[in-house]
Formats: C-alpha cells, structure tokens, sequence
DNA sequence: TATTCCCTGTTAAAAATTTAACAATAATGC
DNA sequence: GCATTATTGTTAAATTTTTAACAGGGAATA
C-alpha cells in the first residue's frame, strides 16, 4: 500500500482505540458519522482515511468493526509487529511502561535501561531493566526497532547517538531537548508544555 | 494581533524552550537557519512565523534572543499569565507537577484535585491538593482557566462536564478517553500511544 | 566609494490536508 | 414495485501549511 498521510496514520491509531471500546460495548458496526463524533472531525474525514486503507463498509450498516480493528492492526502493527525499548526508568518510563502493558499490542515494550543501580536488575509491568552500557548488545539480541527516551534532557543527544549506532530505526523523545538523527531514522518528538501553552494561547484568542 | 496558524503557535512554544537553551549558552543573537536547525525546520518558516508574530530581525546579526523570548511571552502566556489546575495526581500527574516546576512561566499550577485520602491535603511541589468535590469552589476562587485531566480514562468524561461547569476555558485531556465539550472551551488531547503508533508505522513505510 | 556578500522580510507558488459535492445503491416504507 | 431515504466512495474544490523566489539593504572588503 503507498504510503499514508501523517494525519491519517494519527487518525487510525484513534480510530483502532475507539473501535476497541465500542466493541466492548457490543456493537459490531459503526457509521463513519459516529466514528467522526467520537473523534470530534467530521465522516467526511473518517470515510477518505477509509478509503485510504482499502477498506469498504457497507451501505446503509456502515463499517464491520472487527474489520477494521484487524485491518488497522495490519497497517500500524504489522504483521511481525515491532519490539521497544524505554530508555531512563523514572516517573515517565515507569509510567509509560505500566500505561502499555495489558494492551495485548503487537507492538511490545521488550526491554528497559538505565545507569542508577537502584534502577538495573529490575523488573517493571515484566519489562527488565538493564545497565545502559548493554544497550548496543540487547538491541541486536532482542531484534529492538523503536526507543522510547525518557532521562534527563542532558543526556538524551547523546543517548540518541547510541541508539542510532546500536541499529535502531525509529526514536520516540520524550524530554523537551530537540535531537538530531540521521534521515533514515524515523524521530517523533514531544513536549507537553507544548501542548500546555498551546491550550493557553487558544484560550485567550479563540474568537 | 490576527490569530496565528495552530502550527506557528506549537513552534512559538519550541522556539522560546530552544532560545532559553541558547541565551544559557551566552549567545544573544541568532539566525534563522540557526533556528530552523534547531528545529529540524526550514530558515523560511522560521521567518515566516516570526514575520506572523511581527518580530523583526536585523540584517545580519539575526534576531535578538531576549525579545524573542519576551515577545513569545506575551503572545503565549499574555501578561496576566493563566492558573491552572491538574486533576487525578496519580503517576502522570505528579510527574508534570514537578516537570512545570520551577519553570518560571506565568502559566502556573495552583491547584491539584483527587479523590482518593492518600492523596488529598497533601501538598506536591508546592502545589495543594484538594478533594476533587471542592473542585467549582476553587476553581472560582483561584480564578483557574485551564484543567488537566490525567485521571483514570473511565471518569474523565464527567471531570470535563463538571470542568467546563465550574466555568474552565480550556482542558488537557492527557487520558486515552476521547472527550467532548462546548465549542467556547478549548479541548486539546494527547495519546502517547498514538506517538508510539506513528512511529512504528513510519519505521516499517518509510521510503 | 564601489562591490560583494549574507541575511532578512515578503510575496508568490507548491504541497498537504480538509471539506464539499454528488453519484451510486441498498434498505425501507408505502 | 416504486419512490424515498440513508449512507458509502470518490472526485473536485477550498483551505491551510510549507517552500521557493527574490528584492532589499547593511556590513565587510578593498
Ligand atoms: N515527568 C513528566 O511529566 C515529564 C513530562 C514531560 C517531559 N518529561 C521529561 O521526561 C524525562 C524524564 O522525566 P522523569 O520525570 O521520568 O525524570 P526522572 O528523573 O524521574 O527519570 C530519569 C531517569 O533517567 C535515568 N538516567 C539518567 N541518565 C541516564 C543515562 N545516561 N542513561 C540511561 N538512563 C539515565 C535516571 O536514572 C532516571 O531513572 C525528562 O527529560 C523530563 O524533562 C517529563
Ligand atoms: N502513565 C502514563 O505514562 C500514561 C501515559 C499516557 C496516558 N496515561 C493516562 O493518564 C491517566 C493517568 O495515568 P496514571 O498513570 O497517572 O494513573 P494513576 O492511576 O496513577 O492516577 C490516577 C489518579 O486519578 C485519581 N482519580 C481517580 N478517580 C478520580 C476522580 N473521579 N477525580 C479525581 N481524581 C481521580 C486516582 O486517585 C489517581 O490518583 C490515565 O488515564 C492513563 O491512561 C498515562
């Protein structure tokens, strides 16, 4: 399949979760006017991100819910699915850890580093916790594709250099210091305050 | 001044963390490719979203570092600045706490709400928590315009309903629950899944 | 003082993303 | 069975966002 839009790819991952939950409620189809309320855009969207993916409802009963769900899997999961690492076990690598597990993704979290020994030699959510200077030798053993950098924003460069050596293909940056890698690795960044000033700017400027 | 692009506003935000970051370094001017690096941006939108903010650079010596941060200042935080409120203080939300700490910013925590004893009448990083049944009192009080939810997914819905009714401007919604507000209330939510997604998918299509 | 160079500010073009429009058609009601 | 209704799939238009192009103009050089 060629390749999907930034914004569609966001919007399935939206959709596979709020899929999820209408499932456990017993529904089987869905609309994509439902669909779009749900995600606060309109079935317009909903129906092109569809059409996008190859996928067709049916007219007048909507979208096969498990369908989709498992078609969506397909795209973002992958067949093989991938396996992660978190880097830097503190408030937000724990968080993070205990937040995914149980989500019975193919995307797994398969290790976890760290340099305090008071952290290494661990196990969180069943995650294991190594010495960051293993990290080179568990990617490769582990077949890791994805870090996830949750230390200090000081070392996080640095930490970025590493992965990269290490084979890594794509880094998800937590702290608020922007890194740099090369183009063959993918680098999703996020800072909530972000997110926080947007919110406060929209707010003393929506019309 | 006019209404600036929703991706500008996200950019203001980085620009200012990076010129922060610069001005420590002991610089006080900077270039727009200097920026855009920083950024992984082009220099061209760096001019362009400071031409939108209506900042002016000199003729090479580029843009001087401390009225860009005090102009981004204005326009961000305005300069009564905005109270804010965290409302679950579970993992995430004590992370934030401490993460906006010490942050200077005229954007403030003043209040956090739970509902569980452990955590209420406690104080976190200088920030009280109450019972989350005197949420509308304090929220009055305290004059606060912008809630964030990192509660359990499954109540958030009627956190925000109870948020907009104590008369709030704005919501965080940090839980994977997808909400629903008046158009007068700024709603902005955030899913790491949905990051994590992303990049999994970008690791596996890349060209 | 002329010339070159570098960097900004801005307008115009391009690309990406969203929205509108509508044809097609299965189910429903009469 | 025929018209009506509801909903999808898709092409075209509109909007938003990014990128390109280039005209200034001040500093440096000579
Ligand atoms: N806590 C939040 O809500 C929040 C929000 C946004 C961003 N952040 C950012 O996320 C990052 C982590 O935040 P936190 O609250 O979890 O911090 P934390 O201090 O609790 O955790 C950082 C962890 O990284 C480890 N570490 C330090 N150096 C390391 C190295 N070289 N290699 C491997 N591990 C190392 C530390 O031992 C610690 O366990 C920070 O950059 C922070 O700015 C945090
Ligand atoms: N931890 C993460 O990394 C992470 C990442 C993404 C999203 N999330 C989401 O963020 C939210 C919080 O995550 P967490 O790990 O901090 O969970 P948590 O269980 O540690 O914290 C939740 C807190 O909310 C409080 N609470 C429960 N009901 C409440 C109510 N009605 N009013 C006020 N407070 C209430 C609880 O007492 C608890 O202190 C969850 O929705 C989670 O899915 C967490």
């Amino acid at each position: 399949m060629k390749n999907l839009p930034d914004k569609t790819v966001e919007r399935l991952s939206q959709y596979r979760r709020s899929l999820n939950n209408q499932l456990t409620k017993g529904k089987t189809n869905i609309f994509s006017h439902e669909l779009a309320h749900l995600l606060h855009i309109t079935p317009v969207q909903v129906r092109r991100d569809i059409m996008l993916i190859g996928y067709s409802g049916t007219l007048r009963k909507g979208y096969d819910i498990k369908e989709m769900i498992n078609l969506i899997g397909k795209i973002i999961d992958t067949d093989e699915g991938q396996r992660i690492a978190v880097i830097g076990m503190g408030n937000l690598g724990k968080a993070f850890i205990h937040y995914l597990h149980e989500k019975g993704s193919k995307l797994r979290i398969v290790a976890s580093f760290d340099v305090n020994p008071d952290k290494t030699n661990k196990t969180y959510a069943g995650v294991h916790c190594y010495h960051f200077d293993r990290m080179a030798e568990i990617v490769k053993k582990e077949e890791i594709t994805i870090g996830i950098i949750t230390t200090p924003p000081e070392v996080a460069p640095q930490i970025a250099d590493k992965l990269v050596k290490a084979g890594i293909n794509g880094i998800l940056n937590y702290t608020p210091k922007l890194l740099s890698v090369p183009d063959e690795v993918y680098l999703e960044e996020y800072d909530m305050i972000t997110s926080l000033e947007k919110v406060a700017y929209f707010v003393k400027h929506r019309d």
